[in-house]
DNA sequence: TGCCAGGCCCTCTTTAGGGCCTT
């Protein structure tokens, strides 16, 4: 069962954006090498509340292979009957409208986003931010930043079965608030937003991780 | 010819190589 709210809420929202957080299930790592979505989740966050959900498998009419059902439990019969791609990516897209966008390895989801709106003839407006270089800089101690091992790491919440679009979507809230809770703790910050996320990302590992053992040795 | 994801990051780097992370 997926909790309805997360367990970080705050007293003050006044300065709170939203988000969409989303994650892609796949047929593969590229589309250039052919690789479809097979089922897409996205979430409207705003202020530690999930506050929108979308999620819906995905038939991009391609052939889901033996390992990914393995990984995903997604079969070719649920593909069959789901909604055509164009319908779901349509849909999803108005969903987090032009809202700044967060994904776990958010290179990987920014190539399939980008891939299947080119296809229904659209275009993203809007950045991207990725939970998981952000993570590697606030938990250097992590044995790695997988998304399963941070939420071990750092005692998230359980949201459903791994390498389900809306448990994996869930799971990077989850991680973006215990993020959010670290830094506030350790660096005096009032509010992860979007632009800090994109700051925090592109700064130098080398640079801020003697920062923040020293912090965290206080 | 040989390889085949690719973006990002680190370091034994920068005229490069290898690991991580996503499905």
């Amino acid at each position: 069962m997926i909790p309805p709210r997360l367990a970080y809420e705050k007293q003050t929202a006044d300065s709170a954006e939203s988000i969409a957080i989303i994650d892609f299930e796949t047929t593969g790592l590229s589309p250039g090498e052919g690789a479809r979505a097979t089922e897409i989740a996205a979430i409207i966050f705003r202020n530690g509340h999930i506050e929108r959900r979308y999620q819906s498998l995905m038939n991009a009419g391609v052939y889901v292979p033996a390992f990914i059902t393995d990984l995903t439990g997604i079969t070719n019969e649920m593909v069959r009957r789901a909604p055509s791609a164009a319908r779901v990516m349509q849909e999803v897209a108005d969903f987090v409208g032009d809202l700044p966008l967060v994904a776990h390895n958010a290179s990987f989801a920014r190539k399939f986003w980008d891939s299947e709106l080119a296809l229904i003839g659209r275009k993203r407006q809007q950045e991207f931010a990725c939970s998981m270089l952000v993570a590697r800089r606030v938990y250097p101690t992590a044995p790695n930043h997988k998304l399963g091992t941070l939420a071990t790491f750092a005692n998230l919440p359980n949201t459903g079965k791994a390498h389900r679009a809306q448990a994996d979507v869930e799971m990077t809230a989850h991680l973006l608030c215990h993020m959010e809770v670290t830094l506030a703790q350790r660096f005096q910050i009032q509010y992860l937003s979007h632009a800090l996320l994109r700051v925090l990302q592109r700064a130098k590992v080398s640079d801020i991780q003697p920062c923040i053992k020293k912090l965290l040795a206080r």
